[in-house]
DNA sequence: CGGTTATCTTACTTGCAAGTAAGTAACCTT
DNA sequence: AAGGTTACTTACTTGCAAGTAAGATAACCG
């Protein structure tokens, strides 16, 4: 019937995805993806139960996504400084785009009132980001490309939350403040701004 | 008829504080505000017709406690690192008694979608707290309180992202992330961490 | 070719959020 | 003591979000 049949569901996926960091969980009703996509109501509930279903679908997207990325990094041994780089270049364009939050400050206000299964999985992302940056901070600074005091788990967690703050900062300024506070970071934490 | 009337205002303002900074402003409903004081739900609409009103109200209340704060630090000439760790230190215990977001994550993800009027009061505030922090970064620089490298501005938008951040963050982990990042600042920033 | 399965639509229910209109009781004023 | 004002309550409307049930249609499979 319709064009291309299973890539509703994706397409679903791809419109969740940005209202969700453009308004939260809870700025975005099945209305708001249906009628973009010209289906009816129903057809999301179809592929997506309830809106819990869709937000662990969301989330396990971005865990999958970041697993990957993480395993690729590991392949082809890229330096702590490009793997930082890619994070923050993905923030500030992601933000560009208009998919402004990331997922936590997406679904921090509503986080206490989320069906346990999802906020199991956005624990589980969380986890496994602030590892990933904790690990790449410190292999960063034992490579001496990095200079930072502290731990880099209270390193990670400012660097985490700030670039968080900063994507929803955008959305009341109107201007990247991500790319600005990237910018800061890259200045007093890299020993070798040039090419790692 | 009530025993005492016009505190029910005030009241309702505190109660929306607390919904507002632990959910979000989409994240409760008149109906929240008037069951925890025993009224009715009109009752509230009466002191706040719409929740921009309130909104707004609220706002505006954070907007005087910091003018207040200001001419105070001022009046006194409190030093740089003294105001710094009053507004560290405000955070951590907001976020310890169950308010954990501040005013601009609680109404990030809602932006875009606010009356003019509240998305006015909220960019005042903003601007409000936003040079406070630069100036008193500068201030302590210049002074040799505090070491950091970039703007003072810059420095700001990096400090209040990661501690916004920090404060969603806690509604996440369960613990206070804002200690932990407000320390990693101190350590970092403050050069005469004993009293100034 | 006939039946099953996947992918929808139509049509509905439930529940709550926001807001309004009209009434009431106390109190305050002149 | 009459009339207005303040601070509510009762009772309602509107609208939308979430979800469900049942049917339609097309593709797919043996």
């Amino acid at each position: 019937m319709s064009p291309r049949q299973t890539d509703t569901r994706e397409q679903i996926i791809e419109r969740a995805r940005d209202l969700l960091q453009s308004r939260g969980i809870e700025g975005f009703s099945y209305r708001d993806i249906s009628t973009h996509l010209g289906i009816k109501n129903a057809a999301v509930h179809y592929h997506f139960p309830s809106k819990n279903d869709l937000g662990v679908a969301l989330i396990e997207q971005f865990t999958d996504e970041i697993r990957g990325d993480m395993e690729e990094a590991r392949r082809h041994q890229v330096s702590p400084t490009r793997q930082l780089e890619a994070y923050f270049h993905r923030s500030e364009h992601e933000v560009d785009d208009g998919c402004q939050m990331c997922a936590f400050g997406a679904l921090a206000a509503s986080f206490e009132r989320l069906p346990e299964e999802l906020q199991a999985a956005v624990t589980e992302l969380r986890k496994l980001i602030h590892g990933w940056l904790a690990e790449t901070l410190e292999a960063g600074r034992d490579a001496g490309e990095f200079r930072f005091s502290g731990s880099a788990t209270g390193k990670a967690m400012q660097i985490g939350t700030a670039i968080q703050g900063a994507r929803q900062m955008s959305i009341m300024t109107g201007s990247n403040v991500v790319r600005q506070v990237a910018d800061g970071y890259r200045e007093e934490l890299y020993t070798r701004p040039e090419e790692n």
